[in-house]
DNA sequence: CTGAAAGCGCTAACAA
DNA sequence: TTGTTAGCGCTTTCAG
């Protein structure tokens, strides 16, 4: 019968080992340490009594002693969602290549969560709190985005938006974000190119700046080749299949004329062309139809998604990248990625 | 000028906010408390000091004192598949409900990789440890498996296997499973009602027990027919879509002689899916197809897919549940959650 | 090479 | 109501 749970299991301490080893807790903590120079009878004793034990040390009393592993926080409202699920995947492993926990939180879209949580990483210490993807870009969320900012950076962490709307200058944040409007340009040129003149958009939130930047780009492209697109063709739901599929219900429902619909994402696309099937149109025979995100279900639908990529992966790896290696000097970053159209089957040319 | 960097922001701790109110450290720790009696004023004057300081305690030498935010982790393979995702925000979820932080680790299928976070998670004396997903039952994996578990129930933690091959009795464990062969039977039973009797089965990897069951399934509806499957239409191959693809596309090439296809997984159906538009055939028209999981994306196929239910989210909210719902006398606990077919309309009657 | 002692940031038992 | 003193489990001087 020893003093302490030694036998039994329990969470053994430093000085159960040292104690079993008949050494000093410094001593064991020396040969864990690897490093410092200990005698190699010494040290035999001590793993065997690690061992014994099957003593690991708490990581958090190590933190507290300055040596913890460092930990890394994101925030994302959906894990299920095709792109934010990418995005994550390209955090944790980035973050684990560079030796660092995750720490996960789903917000549902609820921004008290979001701030309940960003506190919590703040006492745990994180090195830097991501959070993932697209919002509303009002002036509400610029003031509590930059609170968060500001109260991460005075605690020696750090806030980054991946995929989220910037907030002004002087806000102590890091921005990675993707090309909205380029990639749609791109898209639709490209429609237009196959002599579409009657192209369906079928839009996000209207205060969304993803869903913004994308019907800015439907709109420029537009514009270059010196049309005016109708703004009928323009309609606004979210980036739900069931929006998707509704919208496009609905302009079927009122003879709306068109012969290619653009959808914000994939996923509306996906609902859009389940509406087409069901009113018996052929893609792209009857009308063509393009999305946006390149997720990877993109290339099961029937036919197959024209569409915009977007690295969502490296979009979350550069993020822990960037929030890791900086040092308090480096200026605030902010990344723009590119995107570009991936063209399979579902875009026709007019009349084909 | 103070001595600490009480004003520049960098972390202050609880004594610098007890220096700054005229308190003592204690005094602080209570007033942040919250339940212990403490003059109004002394409180106001704290409450002060904490807001110009910003301050936040310390999570990990909270935890170190005995009083730290539980944590729980969970370890699956790619947050990218979507049932791996639909298990995860489960969890993620009732973790959070229950006042739990949240780890994640992909491993990326590497086994080394799982075993040094398993490591971490005891070193950070995390709650339990879910380990998300199915994998292949091997002697290694029963090994393997079984020193994890002694391990975290040794340090007072717990490891559940969600969705993964239960160990032999006796093992330190919490099991939350859905029902495989249940679920294939259910489903292979109604194409056999439908008149179909050439079903071929793209199967998963042969040592997967998720992969086994649903064989099993597939093999005992037949047989509660009086019917004995021809083994040549038992094929095999992974869960993604490219091996649902590729088996597909060899079955046709071949020339096997089918009237309907159930596919492991609904990945594996997209895939195949997409061999059979390629070859020109109808689905159900010519061969129906039927998927397993029902993930999200299973409606958006053409024809939605007909396929299996299995109760993705509930199965990650359970093992969260049941493993943090334990006494250290709870006798181990093994749930099986029930699974049933979705039927859509991949799937017609012979002849139709 | 090894041990004693101090300290990390916080809480809690004990006095006052 | 408040301060003092231990103590959580570990690391790291500082002396031998």
């Amino acid at each position: 019968m020893t003093r302490k749970s030694e036998d039994a299991g329990g969470r053994s301490t430093i000085r159960d080992v040292a104690a079993r080893a008949g050494v000093s807790a410094s001593t064991v903590s020396r040969v864990l340490g690897g490093e410092y120079p200990v005698s190699s009878a010494t040290r035999t004793r001590v793993m065997r009594a690690v061992r014994d034990l099957d003593y690991v040390a708490d990581a958090r009393a190590k933190a507290v002693a300055g040596v913890g592993t460092p930990t890394l926080a994101f925030v994302l409202e959906d894990i299920t969602g095709p792109s934010f699920a990418l995005m994550a995947h390209g955090v944790e492993r980035e973050a684990t290549r560079l030796g660092h926990l995750c720490l996960v939180c789903s917000t549902e879209g609820d921004v008290e969560h979001e701030l309940e949580f960003v506190e919590m990483m703040r006492a745990q210490r994180a090195a830097a709190v991501i959070l993932v993807g697209g919002a509303a870009d009002t002036a509400e969320y610029r003031a509590r985005t930059r609170r968060m900012a500001d109260s991460l950076a005075s605690a020696g962490s750090r806030l980054v938006l991946c995929g989220r709307p910037t907030l002004g200058a002087g806000a102590p944040v890091t921005v990675i974000e993707y090309d909205n409007e380029g990639g749609a340009f791109a898209l639709v040129a490209h429609i237009l190119a196959q002599g579409h003149r009657r192209v369906l958009f079928l839009g996000g939130k209207a205060d969304h700046t993803t869903a913004q930047g994308r019907e800015r780009g439907y709109l420029a492209a537009h514009r270059a080749r010196g049309l005016d697109p109708d703004p009928a063709l323009l309609l606004h739901g979210d980036f739900t299949r069931d929006s998707g599929h509704r919208l496009m219900r609905g302009a079927l429902k009122n003879g709306l004329d068109f012969t290619a619909v653009v959808a914000a994402t994939d996923m509306v696309a996906a609902g859009a062309l389940t509406a087409l099937h069901e009113a018996g149109l052929e893609v792209p025979g009857d009308v063509s139809l393009a999305g946006y995100d390149d997720i990877p279900f993109a290339r099961d639908l029937h036919p197959a998604l024209t569409t915009v990529h977007v690295p969502y992966e490296e979009l979350g790896r550069l993020a822990v990248r960037t929030a890791l290696g900086r040092t308090p000097e480096t200026p605030d970053e902010h990344l723009l990625l590119g995107t570009h159209v991936v063209v399979r089957d579902s875009v026709g040319a007019t009349g084909s």
